[in-house]
DNA sequence: TTGAAAGCGTTACCAT
DNA sequence: ATGGTAACGCTTTCAA
């Protein structure tokens, strides 16, 4: 598996069907069953060995812990090793389809390692400061975060931080330029001129937008700028009001970009209620491609945020990389985006004045 | 917070920015400040120190420990305590916000108690078997699992089953019959007699349909029974699959229950697609009341698992129940399912012959 | 190349 | 009521 270059410690995962059920087997007792010492089978079990125990030792000391089906106690290795094996991930609600696939992938790539992951989700911004704290306090080796401006400065693990950039921490996200860029490129290539933008908060995300208008010679408006306070923390509700907002324009903007898949379904539902037809009188672009994206009606058009490899597995790798290193300069690792075209977006209808 | 009462061992959560940062404190460095023994410290610390401890001499130790933000070395305790102090937890994909949702819940309940979850998904059955082991071997306190079938008969810790029963453990779910029954009366009600029912395997569930349809004198079709080996796994595609499958029936029906609100959304979006009108052609009944189902287009009529507690706060309940006493006898929780009324279902069209 | 032993922070038993 | 101490399983230093 992948992750086997990420981290030193291995652990034999064998699918022993009889760990956890009997009485659990110690160094000793393979030092016991194989006739060499508590210390010879700890190099062998560990993998430090080297220049330490023959080579017919360390296979029969091996033949031996696979036979009594050894696992080492992760407590013990704690405790001795004043590390806990355990990432902690602090992420916003599940609620949004990104970050539950977000923990589905961490879980599974941490799978077979030694590793464990302790998660904290906040379901509102309130919820933020105690789910960092809650993390800070069960002293993991590591630290994935969305917020990391919430981690204190003295800190003295490895943090990577996705999305948010912090320049005390590795870095994982995207271009949010390009993909401003890209989204508006397409839209103005199918006739739009009149676009609409919804963020969650009025953020450098809007200011962007507002730039990447500019050199495209958009015809501007601060209506088209949508974001409004977070009414209960429920982005499809927030899509929900934000397409009111758009289709109450004075000036009715035929295009919008979300930002957000969720929100974006939250705007097909309200246009859907309010009888204005997806595409055909407004093309609506989400950001995210979540599983849910494929099935809305219409099929959302979005950005898938990476070509290649997941943003789990590049935060992993970063962590463990500085884990294993933690004298390593200060990385970002920058996605490309790809935009998916399906049915939400269409060709500006021609107007008759 | 409710879960107090469910475990022995709290853990003094107290937000210190310096947790984590420093040099951790021990018990022996309370003892030292305090001027106590190690022993009276630890009998303090764990709320043990009844008749062996002075109210004075506790009263002091405690303003200690807080004074130096003392935060118990859980890797000591569990090497100690031969204890892990983690709950297993065996869930599906995370892909059905029913499980991530659940996740969210069963973390949030747990901050602020020494246990922490170490979760383990499968995406597709061949993963279960994998999944079990992991949690096995991971040596948890206590399994909260999906598919107790897949456990071992010689396990010595507690399980609690949730959806599916296993006469084993401890059980959480719902009462299959009453939904059917409910379902069906409702459809009933507003003139169908021509119903399908889209079940994701062709188990008990299906025979449960039939059975409730021959006590309401409904009419029979082996075509209103939907369901196909599960392809590539996405509940979605199975749901679009499913009703292709209806509209293709000679004898269509007018109504679907589909036990699967994510079925259900896949549902929608195919009828769409091919014309039909959801609920003016066919009604549609979903399962689980995803947050989503509210947002899909029409909102789905569904079924909310329960009136009251969450499904998590019941499954730890019934877990720190039994790590506290192994002894109690077998216990279910069976939950009532609440119908909630929106829009993907209406009277039955009247027939003209 | 191997073995003995100290010690990680707890808990709990046994003296005092 | 309080304090000393062994033990949990492991890693790692030091000696053989």
């Amino acid at each position: 598996m992948l992750m086997c270059c990420y981290y030193a410690n291995r652990c034999a995962f064998t699918g022993n069907k009889e760990n956890n059920v009997e009485r659990k087997v110690t160094i000793l007792d393979i030092a016991r069953e194989s006739g060499f010492s508590k210390s010879a089978v700890a190099y062998v079990v560990n993998g430090t060995s080297e220049g330490r125990v023959s080579q017919k030792s360390c296979d029969k000391i091996n033949a031996t812990a696979a036979q009594l089906g050894y696992r080492p106690n992760l407590a013990a290795k704690r405790l001795r090793g004043n590390k806990s094996f355990t990432i902690g991930v602090l992420l916003p609600s599940l609620n949004d389809p990104i970050y539950s696939s977000m923990v589905a992938e961490i879980q599974h790539l941490l799978t077979g390692t030694d590793y464990l992951a302790t998660f904290s989700f906040w379901e509102t911004e309130d919820g933020i400061e105690n789910s960092t704290q809650y993390i800070l306090s069960q002293g993991t080796d590591a630290i994935i975060t969305v917020e990391p401006s919430y981690l204190p400065d003295n800190l003295k693990i490895p943090v990577v931080s996705c999305y948010n950039y912090d320049n005390r921490f590795d870095y994982v996200g995207y271009d949010i330029e390009a993909v401003i860029e890209m989204a508006l490129d397409y839209l103005i290539g199918l006739g739009h001129t009149k676009i609409a933008f919804a963020s969650q908060r009025d953020t450098i995300r809007s200011n962007c937008f507002t730039k990447t208008i500019k050199t495209r010679k958009l015809p501007e408006n601060p209506d088209w700028l949508l974001w409004e306070v977070a009414r209960g923390n429920d982005p499809y509700l927030y899509g929900k009001s934000l397409m009111e907002k758009i289709l109450n324009c004075k000036d009715r903007p035929t295009a919008v970009f979300a930002h957000n898949d969720v929100v974006a379904v939250g705007m097909l539902q309200r246009a859907w209620e309010l009888g204005c037809d997806i595409p055909k009188d407004i093309s609506i672009i989400g950001f995210d491609n979540i599983k849910q994206a494929c099935y809305s009606i219409p099929p959302l058009t979005t950005f898938q945020q990476s070509e290649d490899d997941s943003i789990a597995e590049q935060l992993l790798k970063l962590t463990f990389g500085r884990i294993n290193n933690p004298e390593l300069p200060q990385r970002k690792h920058v996605m490309n985006p790809k935009l998916i075209i399906r049915k939400s977006t269409a060709k500006a209808k021609i107007l008759k004045h």
